[in-house]
DNA sequence: TGCCAGGAATTGC
DNA sequence: GCAATTCATGGC
């Protein structure tokens, strides 16, 4: 089924797409503004701009029910609109950000287990190697659908030797996170799912007690994965680096000077994180 | 060429 | 407890 809607807030989905095309993963069309996004119930739904930032308006296609609908207007953050989070900027350090990226919209990842294990990919690696890396990954023991690809199964991974994951440049290490973190998942002693129902603190504290998620990851996740407003990871290079130009300093803050900002930030440090890598992209 | 990269675990004191 | 070191390799 296809369907057809507007939006009554600004919205930026060129912008949003543009950053999402970084990701090789992902299947993005900047010509047409199309986004596929693999579902689990293994079909692929297009989403398009047909508008424009302030009158957006957009066509689902290829959707099975209602509920696939709805899934992708959530992914995309449809129903939150953007404007009270860019008043709460204005007048802060981050105004003229949120002046420039106004109605740029956080989105979530199309898949839980797939936002981990590209977190735990991306950890201290480069932008352009890590997506390599990611796309290895997914090409190596994922599947293609329609012509886009898709995260493997938990299980798939869970069965692999860590010379696998070596043999596509990984490091033992780092191997050893993806494996123990899938056979966990693939055992059900981690439940992915489990975790929407629970808040902050609890998804943390759940998700760092396995080796290789430490804080950095699971800001992440919640982040990306489950679109938490409020979450700003202190460890990531990217955000220091865009704090030092904003702030037009000639070194990268300390995550004492980034916390201190944290009270006017909030509730939605994840936008103040999210409008801070665009800067830098 | 050497340092850094959208970290985390381990070791050392 | 907290700081220093290690991991591993590409990118610039």
């Amino acid at each position: 089924m296809d369907v057809q809607f507007t939006l009554p807030y600004v919205y930026d989905f060129d912008r949003a797409i543009v950053r999402l095309a970084g990701d090789p993963v992902n299947s993005v069309d900047l010509q047409s503004r199309t986004i596929r996004i693999p579902m689990e119930e293994g079909n692929c739904v297009t989403l398009q701009s047909i508008g424009t930032k302030q009158l957006p308006s957009f066509i689902v296609g290829n959707a099975i029910d209602a509920i696939q609908i709805e899934k992708v207007k959530s992914i995309f953050h449809f129903d939150k609109p953007l404007d009270a989070i860019g008043l709460h900027f204005a007048g802060t350090d981050l105004g003229s950000l949120f002046m420039e990226y106004e109605g740029t919209p956080l989105i979530k990842s199309f898949s839980l287990y797939g936002t981990l294990m590209k977190s735990i990919i991306h950890q201290q690696l480069n932008l352009s190697f890590s997506h390599t890396l990611t796309k290895r990954f997914v090409e190596s023991f994922g599947e293609m659908v329609d012509d886009v690809w898709r995260y493997p199964s938990p299980e798939r991974i869970a069965a692999l030797d860590v010379l696998a994951l070596r043999d596509l440049q990984f490091s033992t290490r780092k191997a050893e996170y993806v494996i123990g973190l899938s056979q966990a998942i693939a055992e059900g002693t981690l439940d992915l799912e489990q975790l929407i129902g629970m808040d902050d603190d609890e998804v943390t504290s759940k998700l760092v007690a396995y080796r290789g998620v430490g804080p950095w990851t699971a800001q992440g996740f919640l982040m990306s994965g489950l679109g938490r407003p409020n979450l700003f990871p202190l460890a990531d290079i990217g955000l220091q680096n865009a704090l030092k130009k904003v702030w037009n300093m000639d070194r990268k803050p300390s995550q004492d000077e980034m916390r201190t900002r944290f009270p006017e930030w909030s509730p939605y440090l994840s936008y103040a994180a999210l409008y801070l890598w665009h800067s830098i992209e």
